[in-house]
DNA sequence: GACAGTGTACTATGTAACTAGTACACTAGG
DNA sequence: CCTAGTGTACTAGTTACATAGTACACTGTC
């Protein structure tokens, strides 16, 4: 599957779990009306509990973007793509947010902060391209 | 004082607290030989319990950057200003790296993170300047 | 009908973080 | 000496998170 857990993230483990599910319908790697992986499926995947699993899924019913189909599975709502990008932006922006936050008040300027990001870009990307 | 706490922040309040007395001995804020508030007086003005301001400032000393003037409170250590304007850097590098990788990982390409972090620098920076 | 695979619900356990309260030894200053 | 202010060291309780295990109702397929 397409998810990836860091247990010591500061982000609790469900919480990227739904994160992840809203970027996966936000890049359309998720259709509406597709079923996703089931629960014990998916928790065997990510070495997690199936609890923590269904947690995370029954966050993103309560928030309309899955739907349960009995005894079938859980399948992405329709018209959920747009909303999920505008999450996405949200999700992403605020961790940002937080972290450039921390960097200004932590005495660094723009110009150092701004060196370290695109420092960071691109050894992710470089570390991406090589996989 | 200098310290703000951000209780849902996902770092434990006890390391924002360790994070940002190194922070203030990086910028200078802090000088070597200095006394820093006692543990009673900084738990009443950031609003925390007494023991979790105790233990931010046990992990400190563990790592040597604070000393214990019997009697009197505690102290910067001598000589660890450029240690903690290296560990301002990679906590703040270590923490940036980890939302740059969600995000990209979540499918936004390199000019859509870079132009979120010009728009909350730009944010934050003309936030301070109004305080 | 039988069975396997769904989501859902429940109790229980363990750990980390935070809070609450108390007690003690030490030092500086009157 | 006495008092107030230090750090330090406990025990206890609460909350959130993750794990472990079990049970149930539903659906699709044979």
């Amino acid at each position: 599957m397409f998810f990836s857990i860091d247990a010591n993230n500061g982000v609790a483990i469900y919480e990227q779990v739904v994160r992840q599910v809203k970027f996966a319908i936000a890049e359309e790697a998720l259709q509406p009306g597709q079923l996703l992986p089931s629960i014990r499926a998916l928790s065997v995947d990510l070495a997690l509990n199936p609890n923590t699993v269904a947690r995370a899924f029954q966050q993103l019913q309560s928030e309309g973007i899955l739907e349960t189909v009995r005894g079938r599975g859980l399948a992405v709502c329709a018209g959920v793509a747009e909303r999920c990008k505008e999450l996405r932006r949200e999700l992403i922006s605020d961790r940002l947010r937080s972290a450039l936050s921390e960097a200004l008040r932590g005495g660094l300027n723009t110009e150092e902060i701004q060196a370290i990001v695109q420092q960071q870009l691109q050894e992710l990307t470089s570390q991406v391209a090589s996989q």
